[in-house]
DNA sequence: GTAATTAATAAAACTGAATTGCATATGAAA
DNA sequence: TTTCATATGCAATTCAGTTTTATTAATTAC
């Protein structure tokens, strides 16, 4: 059983051939991807099944999403944790290559909301140049 | 000369009708909005003009953006310079009603960058619900 | 002031990511 | 097997965002 097969199965989803593909993909990028990069690195599954398959993903809480201005980005949990997703870490968007980087070194900074908000999560994007692109 | 037209022509823009349109409207709502919500405020501007004109005042660092993952938000600068946007604070979205607001009294927390990345702007969005909706 | 030139606008068409409907295929269970 | 639910591919749809084009309005030159 692969890592990614077993790691579908521990989030208490069918790990059937095209999940695994999916899981196995994310896992290979090592950053967040959107659907569109997928479907490219992807070519035999349809679009649909891919994203079908993350928003599965996301229910199981074996994927979490940031949106960074150019796209929804997907990535694995770096928390293993079926149950939930606290696995809130800061991003970098270079403005340039349109890649989107995890600063998982460092939390979120918090700050204090007004009355009556309540926060859920956290969207924390650097946008920039990354030092490839600089 | 209204508010609105002063405001346009110290950023060295033309203040058409519609510029002044646009302006007010972003002066009225008090919180950033989308080029949706202008179009369904505005209904004697056409959306290609609303986009154009708020292109045109971003590009005068009149109004700033900001991506909540659900659509682009405009606002006017609160720092009213016309030479760049040193005008950052984080925002709130509120997952049930679908309205952002603004967190102005608080700055937003930098991090420490790995290096080599070059930060030009950042992106502090708390999703959650807000007063009204929780 | 009038003609020539440039800028602004509305309307319509286009784009591309995200999403859904539907018919088929696949796999689990009896 | 046969049955049944689930998963999948393909096509179509949606919708915000953007661009094109033709027309109108405003400036500038004379």
């Amino acid at each position: 059983m692969s890592a990614a097969e077993s790691l579908i199965s521990a989030h208490g989803i069918r790990p059937t051939a095209n999940r695994i593909l999916v899981a196995d993909a994310l896992s290979r990028a090592g950053r967040p991807v959107s659907l569109t990069e997928l479907e490219t690195a992807l070519d035999t599954v349809d679009k649909s099944g891919i994203f079908r398959t993350l928003t599965l993903f996301k229910e199981h809480h074996l994927v979490h999403t940031i949106e960074d201005g150019d796209a929804v980005r997907y990535e694995l949990c770096h928390s293993h944790d079926a149950a939930h997703d606290d696995d809130l870490h800061p991003h970098f968007y270079c403005e340039k290559c349109h890649r989107t980087f995890c600063l998982d070194g460092t939390p979120i900074p918090s700050i204090p909301l007004p009355d009556g908000f309540r926060p859920a999560t956290v969207n924390y994007i650097v946008k920039g140049l990354c030092p490839e692109c600089r």
